[in-house]
DNA sequence: TGCGGAGGCTAACGATCGTTCGGAAGGCGG
DNA sequence: CCGCCTTCCGAACGATCGTTAGCCTCCGCA
């Protein structure tokens, strides 16, 4: 892909997360690239294209961090990486993360389905650690483990909208994973 | 306020949840209400009208859910009548909680800063419940409290895009209390 | 040196956008 | 029964939408 075709998605990225998908025009990504609108046409064949081509970067970004997350080890640690490597997804590519969370829906027809695909395999994959932990005797036996991770999914996911970029992700993946895991409860009061 | 006017403002709450503000033509409201486009400017001055209306509703219903709650007893049981009011509220008016939370963002102007001083005053009212259950000594002395309610306040932010109407939020919210305050780690392995 | 492809231009396309306008029903209170 | 108020209509407004077309320029490579 070419380097104009590269800085085309960059601006896509930044200004639909910005924006809106709906709320950016053509004309909008023109401008963010110095360039008149028609010209864009040189570069994509809609502007659907840049929709799905962030999503899918979105997707693969997400996946790819949390192939990261070691297979073996306790599950408690592999929680902990996997909420890292999530929020550092989120904070170094921001604007990506947001369309991946919050834009996809305006995908149309097969590549909706095909997002939608992508995006419960990840919540699925994460699901998968909080059950493993439970099975596994590190996490309480008693423990409705679809509720663990519904409740760390959702830190996760509502994560693009207060994250800024330079923040120390590790430190706060780390204070979540250790108040999912000990709770807030003082010792005097259980 | 009319009843037709009522059932616009309806409309729009639907249609914004379901396709975006910026996704929704007048053309749409009008069609949902089975009048041409034009005559909806009978009801409104203009379509941000709409928006900032369904905006307003939904600040005004979780603010009201929030006032339910009692300012006396126990934090942990503040806490968990805050989590059950806002879910109750999601599950009972799922799209103007969807505008609440995502949509509000196209507002503009003065009525844009006013909505995000009720939304941080919000999140304000949540976060000072965990503030004062660790003061008060019924959560642990070492918590990090702003970490806490940013953790419950994703998971209630977040419920919209998976709460459907009809499921029992109070139970819900309890799962969620409770896994909370005290933690998912099993016991053997503290 | 010539050629082709990449990338830009201007202009225009039809569609749709949010909004305005004058007029006409219809119901309801005076 | 009159007059007003609500509600809707049909038609049109200018603006903007995403997209297409034909043409030009420039650079790298044969």
């Amino acid at each position: 892909m070419s380097a104009r075709r590269t800085e085309l998605t960059r601006a896509a990225a930044r200004l639909f997360a910005e924006k809106g998908y709906h709320g950016t025009s053509v004309g909008d990504l023109a401008e963010a690239l110095g360039v008149r609108k028609g010209s864009l046409y040189a570069h994509i064949q809609s502007k659907a294209d840049l929709l799905w081509e962030v999503a899918r970067e979105g997707a693969v970004a997400f996946h790819a961090a949390l192939d990261a997350v070691p297979e073996e080890g306790p599950a408690v640690e592999r929680i902990r990486a996997a909420l890292r490597a999530h929020l550092r997804v989120v904070a170094e590519q921001l604007d990506v993360a947001t369309v991946f969370v919050r834009e996809w829906r305006y995908l149309e027809g097969e590549r909706r389905d095909a997002f939608v695909a992508e995006r419960r395999r990840y919540e699925e994959r994460f699901r998968a650690l909080f059950r493993e932990g439970r099975e596994l005797g590190e996490l309480r036996a008693d423990l409705d483990d679809g509720t663990a991770a519904l409740l760390a999914l959702s830190a996760a996911n509502w994560a693009y909208t207060w994250l800024r970029p330079g923040v120390d992700t590790d430190a706060l993946a780390d204070r979540f994973t250790s108040l999912l895991l000990e709770g807030m409860r003082g010792y005097a009061s259980r």
